[in-house]
DNA sequence: TCTTAGCACTCATCCATCAGGAGTGCTAAA
DNA sequence: TTTAGCACTCCTGATGGATGAGTGCTAAGA
């Protein structure tokens, strides 16, 4: 991956072939095909040429009077060398457009209405993490009675997040302290992230009302920035089962698993180096074995300032690199927009 | 189904054995496997009572030579007379108690929760929508400044649904403007729904903030009672690739496509009968024909007052009943009751 | 009249076999 | 260096029993 074999450019050509169309029809791709693409050349030659892409291990050959198939090695080749990008259609811009049009102003929405969008351009699964709360500050909050001695506490944290809790108060409190209370903590909170409202926690006499709220306020906001990264949004599931090489029950049924099974998709998001624009794993370079014959395509968007979270796709190794690398561009970038919108 | 054919005592033993066998094993059960668990009755003596059951629709032969299937009849009257249900064993319990001990004290997120705990226990996809909010009502609410003459309404509704909506202000005004406009809101707008806001809406001269926001309230909060039945949350896409009968993966993509396009689930929830306890929607009783292989099993829970949502489970027509009937249930009175604790 | 042993019959499933064909690697000529 | 030719491999799909599970029917027994 660091040092990949180099190509000449009849090589490249051919490579190039195998994987657009093989993508195509997801069947392995001979040398007679391919000279139909490449007239330029007889069918032996290329033969010999794939012998030698075979070798350097950039196609595999499912069995032998089978034809060719791209490698990971090869798709990663592929997508570092040779894709090229194809401009996000305009009919494909207004398929999405309906999903932005009426876009709701809550974060979770956003997310959701992106991944369906995503979901629905690229043929596969959309994966959509929250933004990073690298310490999310706090914007608003509110006191509200529930009981004599409950209170809902609602936190609306910058990026419009809104959070609440129900907080056991100790001793009875009416809503008009709740109400006092709220208004001065807004005073002070406002802008302030968890840890420097827990010094200002630390400062005060506990017991008081003042003290239950404030320390309340601070395990909750530490356990709001921890969940964040969890959080997982995902659609498109059905898409896969389109796809001919999920015909196997078993390979489809890893991939659900781990879909559904949030936390290890949020994981490998999470080792994610952010900020490299769009970034693509093929295969086994995911690291997970039941995705090791999947892709994918993932990037990040900003939600103003530093907070960014990551949005992409998962589909099969045989994917339309140079159509969904695009489109996952895009909607990053209408997700960022709209975030800006609803942003403090 | 309103008129059954009556049977006497030992063709209902026999067609419950069927579906025991049935359903446990997933295989078409003949005479001789039946002779083994009815000692009573020789295996000739069986096959013609599942000639006759056969004859009146309430068992199938897939082919000739093939043993018996029930058929969506044959369920019918089996959860209508003969099953039995079994109680929530305490290992199923005890393993849907972690899910429940940290339960978050917002609604969708509760709900989560629960549509996981179910999935996990009845091996089925898991289906729970939002409570009803025949005209919910406000609890609390709050006007956070965005930016000159936008500002975010934060509106808490009963039962802690909280939600959030940008306003276009028409022209400038200040926090202090917005809080003390709040204040007032509060007092007057607490515990009234869509329709009594709008009235008072109605009162007011145009044109001031107070109006604009008013009228902000009735049309969000319309919107919020609209989109509350079409909630959907599921879970356990996973467990339908367990059963045997989606091998057939255009069978398989049927459903889950039903699934994830969540609204025709949510039509399909909605026509439903309230207050009946548990209902049970066996094959094509769902009308539904991408569901026609499959069986829901579903019941209302309260969220509070009259207000009450639809939970349940949607697997295969070959279903434990008589194990996933109560289990549903079980859930559904956890989710009441947690609901019940964060309710006003 | 009801039950049941016996038996012929049906038909899905399994397995081996075989032809067809796609695609290869290699050789030798251009 | 390219390419036509060709033998070879091996997957795929079709064919055709053999097997066996399960039935319906008949006739004898309780």
């Amino acid at each position: 991956m660091d040092h990949p074999v180099p190509l000449d450019v009849r090589k490249q050509q051919i490579l190039k072939a195998v994987v657009a169309d093989y993508t195509r029809t997801g069947v392995p791709v001979g040398s007679q095909a391919l000279a139909l693409h490449l007239a330029t050349w007889s069918s032996a030659t290329i033969r010999n040429e794939l012998a030698m892409l075979s070798e350097v291990g950039y196609l595999i050959q499912p069995h032998t009077s089978a034809g060719r198939v791209p490698s990971d090695l090869g798709y990663r080749y592929y997508v570092d060398f040779l894709m090229e990008e194809e401009e996000v259609p305009q009919a494909v811009r207004r398929q999405m457009e309906p999903f932005f049009a009426a876009l709701p102003s809550g974060l979770e929405e956003i997310l959701e209405v992106a991944a369906t969008a995503l979901a629905v351009v690229t043929d596969g699964v959309s994966l959509v993490t929250g933004p990073r709360a690298l310490g999310s500050k706090v914007k608003h909050l509110d006191l509200v009675s529930l009981d004599a001695d409950h209170a809902l506490l609602v936190l609306i944290l910058e990026g419009n997040l809104v959070r609440q809790h129900a907080i056991a108060l100790g001793a009875p409190a009416e809503q008009t302290a709740l109400s006092s209370l709220a208004f001065e903590l807004n005073v002070e909170l406002a802008g302030l992230n968890a840890l420097a409202i827990a010094e200002i926690a630390a400062e005060g006499e506990s017991g008081a009302l003042r003290a239950v709220v404030l320390a309340d306020i601070v395990s909750f906001m530490s356990s709001v920035d921890a969940q964040q990264d969890a959080l997982v949004v995902h659609d498109g599931v059905r898409n896969l089962l389109r796809q001919p090489e999920f015909v196997d029950v078993e390979l489809l049924h890893q991939v659900i698993e781990v879909v559904e099974e949030e936390r290890m998709l949020a994981a490998l998001i999470a080792q994610l180096q952010l900020d490299r624009g769009i970034q693509i794993m093929i295969g086994r370079e995911n690291g997970l074995v039941e995705l090791s014959r999947c892709s994918l395509v993932l990037t990040t968007y900003r939600a103003g300032g530093d907070r960014r979270g990551t949005i992409g796709v998962l589909g099969p190794t045989r994917m339309l690199y140079g159509q969904v690398a695009p489109r996952v561009r895009y909607v990053a970038q209408r997700v960022g927009r709209a975030l800006e919108r609803v942003l403090s």
